[in-house]
DNA sequence: CTGGGGATGGGGCCC
DNA sequence: TGGGCCCCATCCCCA
């Protein structure tokens, strides 16, 4: 007995489910746009996916090989089986560039496919570009080329096309353009002089009106010397301008252009579909050849680059995240330590959720506080809250669901009851495991390291008392600002993560290592950071400059953080 | 195997 | 708003 549409019913909703971001697993960066997706999926499909995905929830594809508006196609064509294209573009060119991709991402089936439509239409299959490399030097060139560790922004070989910098994008006309699983990341401004190199046209000029859905610049920073660290650490920045990057990057200019709000999947007038008729053998044997994908490469440095979906961004285990991106909203992790975070999409911000995020976030800039000055009930629960939309398989009829425990109910008035008890008890627990604590810790630290930090709090110049700990500040401004470290809101969410910030310069800062923008190059040896004061730091290593000195046995140390943990050696009782 | 040190990443917070 | 400095966590290397 056979359900004869059962494969089919499912892959139409694991593709809906992408749309929404609903437990999509991963993210491909793709040049400046962002892909959500589901890994299980994604390993499914391609080899090479299978060996990025296992160790990574970040992807950084290789803008030489495949861009945005291709990849998108190769997306819908893993989720949906179907080849759809615009018959408006040039066509071969787009087939050329998708043959490029799918070759680079091991996509067996689609390379075919492409590779008959291209022989089809009578065209050669890649200018210049002998017939794709079998899988095994495919392999060693996708090894070279993995970038998940390279970071996305300062390395870009997409010159934008003047159709993109023509083509006035303001952010509301971007937005729609943009499927939902599609965050367009642009830098708008990043290097505006165009010093860094000819060919480096940047994220996007594009993305000058774009600032799109993270409506931050997150390269702001100018380095001073991003241009000679970036050559120095890509090692493909200079090199391989290969024919199959220069026919990808003829298609650039589509990127953003074509009907992303598509469900991909759905025919659409002017577009020609092409299937894939069943799932075929040749891609299952390419899987499971034993080579299998090669090792990421990963050095001591490059290790830890990806380290953020590990880390979870130092709240979320892998466990969590995996439960954490749930149609745009990040479902909180169980563990106490972040229990108070919450997290929320921008996508949900708007739309129907009956919450209030806009709120949140919307006042977030002069005065989240306000929200605060209120009961604090309702937008304590906007914490907690969101609304399956279109999930109710998956819920039933409990769409509201408490984040911290689970637990789902069939409207927002039981829910928003039930989220208060939550906020009662982790108020407490808050005040008294967490800031108060390591407010402690702090000082102790400050006791330990006291020969080399003064920061010392002298009450005489802080007339600015806050109410609840008592710690004085020189401003007013500053004490609102320490005020709210008391609070359990957090206005600032990540749009890529979720995890939700006190300050918004902190969530920008977070934002900097999702999308691997280290603005900060050491001209020593090239390595980068995301905070000038790292590179300061590191800095100390070249020079050998060790000013931290412990004061019991005259251990010297490059760095503060080293020194205290070194006095905790001598003070710990063991 | 273990502990200490070097180095790095990320978040909180103050200025 | 960004810089700077604090913290913790973690990895790697080495004795």
């Amino acid at each position: 007995m056979e359900l004869p549409n059962h494969a089919k019913q499912l892959l139409l909703q694991l593709n809906q489910q992408r749309a929404k971001g609903f437990l999509c697993d991963v993210i491909i960066v793709v040049e400046n746009a962002l892909f959500r997706a589901h890994k299980n999926i994604l390993a499914a499909s391609s080899i090479y996916f299978k060996s990025l995905v296992l160790h990574d929830n970040l992807i950084n594809l290789d803008t030489e090989m495949v861009n945005p508006s291709v990849f998108r196609q190769v997306l819908d064509f893993i989720y949906t089986g179907k080849l759809l294209s615009s018959s408006d573009q040039s066509s071969e060119r787009n087939f050329s560039a998708l043959l490029t991709a799918a070759s680079y991402l091991q996509l067996h089936d689609l390379a075919a496919l492409c590779r008959k439509k291209l022989k089809r239409s009578g065209g050669k299959a890649l200018p210049g570009k002998p017939s794709t490399p079998g899988p095994l030097s495919r392999l060693r060139l996708n090894n070279q080329r993995l970038s998940t560790s390279t970071p996305a922004g300062p390395k870009n070989h997409y010159p934008p096309t003047p159709s993109d910098a023509d083509q006035p994008q303001p952010d509301e006309g971007l937005r729609d353009k943009l499927s939902d699983d599609e965050m367009f990341v642009g830098s708008s401004g990043r290097n505006g002089n165009g010093g860094n190199g000819s060919s480096n046209g940047n994220l996007s000029s594009g993305g000058s009106a774009g600032e799109p859905d993270l409506g931050l610049d997150l390269s702001k920073k100018s380095p001073p010397s991003v241009g000679t660290a970036t050559d120095a650490l890509s090692p493909h920045s200079n090199s391989q301008e290969s024919p199959q990057s220069a026919s990808v990057s003829t298609t650039n200019s589509a990127s953003l252009d074509d009907s992303s709000t598509t469900l991909p999947g759905v025919d659409t007038c002017g577009s020609e579909t092409m299937e894939l008729n069943s799932s075929s053998k040749a891609s299952e044997e390419t899987q499971n050849q034993p080579d299998g994908p090669p090792p990421q490469k990963k050095s001591r440095q490059g290790a830890r680059k990806n380290e953020w979906p590990k880390k979870e961004a130092s709240g979320l285990k892998s466990e969590d995240h995996d439960r954490s991106l749930v149609n745009g909203v990040i479902v909180g992790p169980k563990d106490g330590r972040s229990s108070d975070q919450s997290f929320q999409c921008k996508d949900e911000e708007e739309g129907e959720n009956g919450q209030d995020h806009t709120d949140e976030s919307g006042q977030s800039d002069g005065e989240s506080a306000g929200g605060g000055g209120g009961t604090g009930g309702g937008h304590h629960s906007a914490n907690y809250v969101y609304r399956q939309e279109g999930f109710e398989p998956a819920f039933g009829d409990n769409l509201y669901v408490c984040i911290p425990c689970g637990k789902g109910f069939p409207s927002s008035e039981q829910l928003n009851a039930h989220v208060e008890t939550h906020n009662e008890d982790e108020l407490y627990i808050k005040e008294e495991g967490g800031t108060f604590v390591k407010e402690e810790d702090e000082e102790e630290a400050e006791d330990l390291s006291a020969p080399v930090g003064p920061s010392s709090f002298g009450s005489e110049t802080r007339p600015f008392k806050c109410t609840v700990c008592s710690k004085s500040y020189k401003d007013p401004a500053t004490l609102r600002q320490h005020e709210k470290s008391h609070w359990l809101t957090r206005p600032f969410p990540c749009n890529i993560c979720g995890k939700m910030f006190t300050q918004r310069g902190t969530m920008t800062r977070h934002m900097r290592s999702h999308l691997g923008l280290k603005p900060f190059a050491c001209e020593e040896c090239g390595m980068r950071f995301t905070r000038q004061y790292r590179l300061t730091e590191h800095m100390r290593v070249h020079s050998g400059e060790k000013p931290y000195e412990c004061q019991l046995c005259g251990g010297k140390f490059t760095q503060q953080r080293n020194l205290i943990s070194h006095l905790r050696m001598h003070t710990s009782p063991t």
